[in-house]
DNA sequence: TTAATATATGATCACATATTCATGTAAAAG
DNA sequence: CTTTTACATGAATATGTGATCATATATTAA
């Protein structure tokens, strides 16, 4: 009769060459945490829209209002995320700010991303 | 003495020929909201971590508590969100379940993600 | 100077989410 | 059957986050 549930699991249930391999292949905590906080600033839907709208040329921010019918503070809000994330870079000229991607990988990401959520959505097997 | 902010940006704000572009080539709503719902599925460092665990093989609930280091509930329960977002796909074989990444397009996400953070981190100008 | 425009940001609030704890379920062993 | 093991899941709680509102800053024009 166990007074309590095992804290780890019983020695059965490990494959320790697997582990072992997947342990030694871990890449560095503060990498896998840079790469957290990069998937969290893509993982909205707002943001998601505005590095679509932004996939083929810069955009300002009016732009972006524009092309997302969301106010300007949202938009701004959701900005500083992205930059604050290494997502996007911005450029100021006069008045305007404008927004790019920050560089390929970011379009890397989306494009791959979108393929494979279309790949989904026409259920593959 | 303007009454209120406007609601949009004035006109010399727009820059119409890369609006009038940016916005034919939007993704499709669904589409973008898939997308979103997929990098918010990785953007968590505790799902970051098993990703990068099960890069190179499947591995089991138990190996992963044991590559994480956190107790069974909490990673099951992440497990759960990957699942729900079609990022891993599991397979039985008697207690045992084993996970695995669900295709080629996530090794890509994590790895070209990767790449970003580590040349971030370097200091490019 | 004052006013208008484009953008940024702090505060607030409602809602989402990650972890822990307790418990449920399913498979295998005794 | 009962027990054990591997995993899943509901509830509770603490923390995170997105939209809105109000306001601040910066640039340009009058």
């Amino acid at each position: 009769m166990p007074e309590k549930r095992a804290e780890v699991c019983q020695e059965e249930c490990f494959h320790p060459e697997m582990l072992a391999k997947a342990k030694k292949a871990m890449l560095p905590e503060e990498t896998l945490h840079d790469l957290a906080e990069l998937f969290k600033a893509l993982g909205d839907h707002t943001r998601v829209k505005i590095l679509n709208a932004l996939h083929h040329s810069e955009l300002c921010v009016c732009d972006l209002t524009s092309v997302l019918e969301m106010n300007q503070s949202a938009v701004s809000h959701q900005l500083r995320v992205l930059r604050a994330g290494k997502v996007v870079k911005s450029r100021k000229e006069g008045k305007n700010v404008f927004y790019s991607l920050d560089d390929v990988h970011i379009q890397q990401l989306i494009e791959i991303g979108s393929e494979h959520v279309i790949e989904q959505a026409h259920g593959k097997k």
